[in-house]
DNA sequence: TAGATTGTTAATCGATTAACAATC
DNA sequence: TAGATTGTTAATCGATTAACAATC
C-alpha cells in the first residue's frame, strides 16, 4: 500500500480531515474544494492536497471532491471501515472514563474489556462492562480477536501491564502513563500524555509575560 | 525570555525530561548525562543537549548535569512553579474524569470549578467538587483567577462554550472536542484528540497487512 | 472558450543529527 | 594529563509552501 515513507503528521491530519467531511457530509453537501477542507479544519490548500496525494488521486480537476466518496477513501486508508476491539487495563478514573467514552465507539473502536488488580474493582459495572481480572487478560484478547490495549496503569506498574499485553498477543498499544515502554520492533505504540496539554499552555501563559 | 522561536517538540520533550528527572531525583542519583536522560526517553543525547540550549547552559563539560538543579530549571520553563487553577466545562464522562485526574494535581494543576448546563448534574458532587452551573463560569474565573480553561463539550456546543470562556477572561484553551475553534490571536490553544490515537494505531495496523 | 481546481514539482523553511572544539 | 561530556556549529534530513501545468 504504502510505497514511500507518510509522515506521521499527515496521518493525523487525514483522521481530521476525515471528521470534518463526516461532518459536511451530514449537511447534504456533495462536493467541496481542498481550500475548503482547509478553511474548516485550519491548515492550507497545498496542504490538503499533498496529504492526499500520498495514496491516490480523489478529485477532479476544475471542481473539487465528493465528498461522500472521499469520506469513504479516508476511513478506508484509516483503517476505519471495520471495527477494532480495543482491551483496557487500569480502571481507575482515566481507563473508567476512556471505557465508556463515545468518542472511540463513534469511530469503531469497541471496548471488549476492561482489567484491573485491585479485588474491590474486579467484577463491579461500568455500564454494561464489568470489570475483570488482569488475569484473565490474554483469554480475552484471545477471544476477541483484539489487536490493539490501552495502558490506563500507574506509571510503576506501566512496562508490567505492557509486557503482558505483548505476551497476550496485542499488536499496538496506546499508553497513558507517564513512561517510556520498551516494546518489542513489531508493536506499534503511541504515547498520550495528558499532563503535556497544559504544560504546554502553562510555558506560553508564562512567555507572554516576560 | 525568548530570543529565538522554541519549536513546539522541544517544549513536550522539556516537559517528558522533567518528569524523567523527577524520577531519577527521587531514587537519589546526584548526577545524569546527556546520554543518560536520551536512553531515558527514547530521543538522541544531541536532542538533549539542543533542547536545553535554546533556554541556557545547565550543564558541566565533562561532567553533566545536576538532577535537582536541571529538574529546577525545567520547571522553571515549563511554569510549573506556580499552580494553575483551571476550570473544566462539561461534566460528562471525559469532563468528570479530568476533574478526578491526579496527574494534573500532581503537575500544579489545580482544578477550581468544573461546570455544566444539565440541570440534574448541577449541584452533584465529583468528590469534593460541586458541579456549577455554567452561568457561573465568569465569576469563578474572577474569583479563582484561573487562566487556563478545559472544553469537554460535544461538539456541538463547544464554539459557544469557547466564546465564554474568552469573554470569561481565560488566555488558554484546551479543548477536547473534535471541532476546529476560531479564538482571537492572544489566547493560547492546543486541541486534544484522544479518538485520533487509536486511529492512527489503526492505521499503521492497516498498514502491516499489505 | 474561460474559470476553477486538482495533482505535482521545485523552493523554502524548520527541525534533527553529526561532529567537534571547549572545558571540566 | 587523559577521559568524559557539554554547548554549538554545520550538514542532513524531512515537511510545508508556493507555483503552475494539466484538465475538468
Amino acid at each position: 500500500m504504502k510505497a514511500l515513507k507518510i509522515p506521521e503528521a499527515t496521518i493525523i491530519r487525514l483522521s481530521v480531515y476525515s471528521r470534518y467531511l463526516a461532518q459536511i457530509k451530514r449537511k447534504g453537501i456533495v462536493t467541496i474544494s481542498s481550500g475548503e477542507i482547509a478553511r474548516g479544519v485550519g491548515v492550507s490548500s497545498a496542504q490538503v492536497r499533498k496529504d492526499l496525494a500520498y495514496f491516490g488521486e480523489f478529485g477532479t480537476r476544475g471542481v473539487g471532491y465528493n465528498v461522500g466518496e472521499l469520506y469513504g477513501y479516508l476511513m478506508k486508508i484509516l483503517g476505519l471501515t471495520t471495527q477494532w476491539p480495543v482491551v483496557i487495563v487500569g480502571a481507575g478514573k482515566l481507563g473508567s472514563a476512556l471505557a465508556m467514552y463515545a468518542g472511540f465507539l463513534e469511530r469503531g473502536f469497541k471496548v471488549a474489556g476492561i482489567f484491573d488488580n485491585d479485588p474491590r474493582k474486579i467484577g463491579q459495572k461500568l455500564d454494561n462492562l464489568e470489570i475483570m481480572d488482569v488475569h484473565k487478560l490474554p483469554e480475552v484478547v484471545e477471544t476477541s480477536k483484539a489487536s490493539i490495549g490501552i495502558v490506563a496503569v500507574p506509571a510503576e506498574v506501566a512496562q508490567e501491564v505492557s509486557d503482558m499485553m505483548i505476551r497476550s498477543g496485542l499488536k499496538a498499544i496506546l499508553n497513558f502513563s507517564p513512561r517510556m515502554l520498551v516494546i518489542p520492533d513489531e508493536v506499534v505504540m503511541r504515547n498520550v500524555d495528558l499532563s503535556v496539554n497544559l504544560e504546554i499552555l502553562s510555558f506560553y501563559l508564562g512567555a507572554q509575560k516576560s
